[in-house]
DNA sequence: TCGTAATCGAGACGGTACGTCCGGTCTTCCC
DNA sequence: GGGAAGACCGGACGTACCGTCTCGATTACGA
């Protein structure tokens, strides 16, 4: 029987391809570049120049700044895919867990994070993104060390579980961008034993209409 | 011998006195423009030909456009300094803090609440004057509500009170900048009932070293 | 005795050889641009979409956005080798030979020689090219009209020939050129009756250094 | 009576006047450039740096690179605004215009008028204003010289003066533009002896219907 | 009937200039 | 002096074009 050329699969686009080296040599210079001088002095012709690329080359593949510095920030976190180990107990998962992210957002990258943040509410669609891509992510993790804490028997239940991911988030981003302070050990420390694990074992309260 | 034309008292500034009419329009129309445009395509030509003013009248009293956004908000945050009423009880008394709260960053204002993070991080001194006389007012208000709701006997003690402030805050902040979505009453319901009333309830573990 | 390949004639090239179609095709389609936009706003990648060629096939053919032009003016003109018919007079003879310069310049083509001059003078190189292929055949058109004209004894001599035609090439341009109108009828009357034909019938003064 | 402040004359503009030495340097950074580099590769980033001008300030002024260097190549024109002396005869008179007008377009300014010719026709207001400003400046100047001869006895009649003016403008400018080439001694000579004078002593034919 | 070599359309690439906009300062005239 | 108007410099923005290069897919020719 006669195949098809192409039956199966994947037609390839017409054309020159895109130059991935370009690509991630762009992205790399972004990075470089944001850490060093932050979002707001960040500027598409300093990045050509950095990455010997043109500036059409960088609009062909994102229409705007923001989505430059969104995809670079992209970049940086999502390499770390694999699942954490287990510490033995709930405290050390979380701090092992919050140690990981506060890797990635070491002092020297702050003006990398305010610069994500930004990008993300000046385009909503983006937002919708980084929501999906970066946050549920983290969502999904800290669920899974829930869950084998309660599998262990140190937690009654995962019912706060929502609630502490939804505090923990905020609680990290007010630390960057309102604080503008690092996430180092004491902040963790503090986040895990003070917020964190209270949060865990108080279930919360039934009282909608007592009179507390 | 000749009188100093303000022999009376408090010295008075040579010249013609700064228009106080100018600089309410001026901030006026601040605002407006930014719930409008947001931060970011908030120029200040535009201001100034919406205020029907000249960029050196803006410039004479502030000398950045950071510094009028901060001031344009504090403006609309600032007009209730009345303290609060007791409510009777520490759930009704948050709730109505947090409504007060609320009204002042209703949907409409969601691009100026960012202008005004923003506006934030990117200068650090602008940074402190927030911290100062934004949150530390609502800090206030929050250790007053929450003393007057220990001497109800309701809570055992305050201890957890500035822990409570820092993640409300926190939550705020990732409500309004990260989600975008408003503060409506579920949310603070949610906020209250989930999150503030258990973490004070809950004295903070002093599990240290503990196994957990 | 080996063969040497190509024994009978004109090596012929290895590989596909050029598609004498598209070469075509190109050049109409700069004809039609340069006739709608003009020089300035006729560009490469537009000619390339309107022809449905690659960019990469123009470039084979010529080196340059001038080059492109000039060939496109040249077949616009060239078209009509053959001589032109004996009229009976020297007037008749060279209105007859304007009307045809005329009819390729039409008008609607006054962007496409505004080009070509541009196109010219630009590339000093293709103002050889054009001088040569293009003046020089004129000329030798306007020569052998003036010879049949002395022939038939209308001139006394063919002296003044010279200078008539480069009047005339002079003012064709500029009526093109500089005042930007076409080459009707009554321009070309006027051109034979008050410039051309006077100048051949006065003889050169030779006063070179009389008192005039 | 009362008089109003500025009752009979020009109404003084708000604002800040434009800077007059700004617009002088600025046209003089252009005439500079436009002589080194010549129209194609005259950008107006150099032209701002050169001047130590803003961009902006130059678009506030001219909306096109051609409209700058229209202005530029008339200020460098019409410095010399005095009329010519009498030179005792027709040709020595023809010969001291010409000689006026090839000081301002030595060879060193090719590049220049060849961008004005450019700049008039990419712009047809401008060209309009072009004919009027340089050319009917010239072509009185020759009128008056013509009119002088007649006077003298040397001319019959200034009847073939506007065809001779005609020609002349053609000539220049397909000397300068056609064929690129400098506005030199012998060149000017030839164009007196050999047409101007030629086609003012020689009347128009009659011939419109004559056999010629 | 292959392989070689040049063609073709499509479009990415580095550069360079364009014309617009904004931030923050300075200047002029009027009150 | 304050205030409106607006010019000024510096510099980033996003677009457009040039001339080159790189794909994958077609052709011819010659072995």
């Amino acid at each position: 029987m006669v195949q098809a050329p192409a039956e199966r699969a994947e037609w390839s686009a017409p054309g020159r391809p895109r130059d991935e080296v370009r690509e991630q040599a762009i992205l790399d210079a972004a990075v470089e570049l944001l850490t060093e001088v932050g979002y707001d002095r960040f500027s598409i012709d300093t990045l050509a120049a950095r990455a010997r690329a043109s500036k059409a080359t960088i609009y062909r593949r994102w229409s705007n700044k923001a989505e430059v510095v969104l995809e670079a920030v992209r970049r940086l976190e999502g390499d770390h895919e694999e699942a954490l180990p287990d510490q033995g107990s709930l405290r050390e998962d979380l701090l092992e867990f919050m140690g990981c992210i506060a890797k990635s957002k070491a002092p020297e990258n702050a003006a990398l994070v305010a610069g994500l943040v930004r990008a993300m509410h000046s385009d909503p669609e983006l937002n919708e993104l980084m929501h999906c891509h970066v946050m549920d992510q983290k969502r999904a993790e800290i669920l899974s060390i829930l869950e084998r804490s309660v599998a262990r028997g140190e937690l009654a239940s995962a019912a706060s579980a929502p609630v502490a991911v939804e505090v923990l988030q905020a609680m990290l981003l007010g630390r960057l961008v309102l604080d503008g302070a690092p996430l180092d050990g004491a902040f963790l420390v503090h986040l895990v034993d003070d917020v964190v694990l209270p949060l865990l074992r108080c279930p919360p309260s039934d009282s909608r209409g007592d009179a507390t």
